[in-house]
DNA sequence: TTAGTGACGATTTATGGAACACGTCATACG
DNA sequence: CGTATGACGTGTTCCATAAATCGTCACTAA
């Protein structure tokens, strides 16, 4: 495993990473990530395939963090949605749209990184899961600030809504239903949202 | 487009079908669909593989009815909770659960089966359209009678309601998605049906 | 006329050896 | 001592070619 402290100075550590990172990006957008080569990134930055490994473990390393960057695009949307000030209701319909608007995105103008965040779904990287964390959370949040605004029902527990809440957004959210519903997704997603109002409201 | 009275006598037609869907049904769940050829059916009921075409125009179509009589199994289920006489809302929920329960027998209990089914899916055969259109239909009667019977609300669209159940319960019978949810498949069909009976209820 | 088949063209899939990619290490250079 | 690399073992991916499969058709035999 690769640590922080294996002995080189901090900036010029970041410079690099972002060097490879950005390197990565470029490359996995437009190859898609299994035809880059680490060899591929290594020549874009003008360094040794061998010194690559100075700052990512493995190639899957890197990326997973690029899928990170990508969900974490997603979530700012999201936070954007949480942020809006509007009563919870609207905030929790705009967490569906977003998730369809930002997957159809992602399956139509951005085909390769689609194709990234597919496979670490199949392979179980870790990325999947902080996403999920992140999003339950956010769920969890609007909510609570529901119900204590008055406009959710009480009785449900709460995390049993949530989750409730979580698996309705899978066929909207999930990559690869995006391939089988992208026709229609934002319509489901809006009928989706609505459901799931009316099981949340008093 | 093959098609009845080609010249055949019917009787003699309908005991060959049977004798080849048999033998499909059979080699298939061995060896899988790709694995097993037309030329493996034709031997195992002793006849030449050109014979097999004077009873289906392809493969695939002896695939497509392998598919259609696995569905109909599940739908078989479905129809048995739709016709337990128990209130609407119980009856909504049994679809939830034999749903999952199904999809999650077809995945280890009967894996090239399963296969099949997404390779349906994937190639878009008619088959998984027919099953939904069904499947609609026995979620549009069984809302509309706890409407009737005064168990549900009756301000939502009737279709706009089916339309959302339908999609709610993607998380639990897509075939594709079993293979992420499988160890949690039953909380969360058990979890989307208590959302759905409160976006339902009066 | 009807049940049934062998042979065949076109396409798909298996194979296996060569080329390539990943990741490690000993080492070079200032 | 920190930056950087070429060379290499091991596993994976290509790719050309051989083999197999699909589906058709002309044909046989009762």
């Amino acid at each position: 495993m690769q640590s922080a402290g294996k002995g080189q100075r901090g900036p010029i550590d970041h410079e690099r990473r972002e060097q490879i990172l950005d390197a990565a990006n470029e490359h996995f957008r437009h190859y898609g990530y299994k035809k880059t080569t680490v060899a591929d990134l290594a020549k874009a930055i003008g360094l040794s395939t061998a010194y690559i490994y100075k700052f990512f473990d493995s190639k899957r390393a890197i990326g997973e963090e690029i899928c990170r960057q990508c969900h974490e695009r997603v979530m700012a949307d999201v936070k954007d949605a949480m942020g809006s000030g509007k009563p919870a209701s609207e905030r929790l319909r705009l967490i569906f749209l977003t998730l369809a608007r930002d997957g159809i995105d992602l399956l139509f103008n951005d085909r390769k990184m689609h194709d990234i965040v597919l496979a670490a779904l199949e392979e179980g990287w870790s990325t999947a899961a902080d996403f999920d964390a992140e999003l339950l959370s956010h769920v969890r949040s609007v909510i609570a600030d529901g119900r204590d605004a008055g406009e959710f029902e009480r009785k449900t527990p709460l995390e049993e809504a949530c989750r409730g809440v979580v698996l309705a957004l899978q066929p909207v959210r999930h990559p690869v239903l995006l391939e089988f519903n992208h026709n229609t997704l934002i319509e489901d997603a809006s009928l989706l949202a609505g459901l799931v109002l009316r099981s949340l409201s008093v």
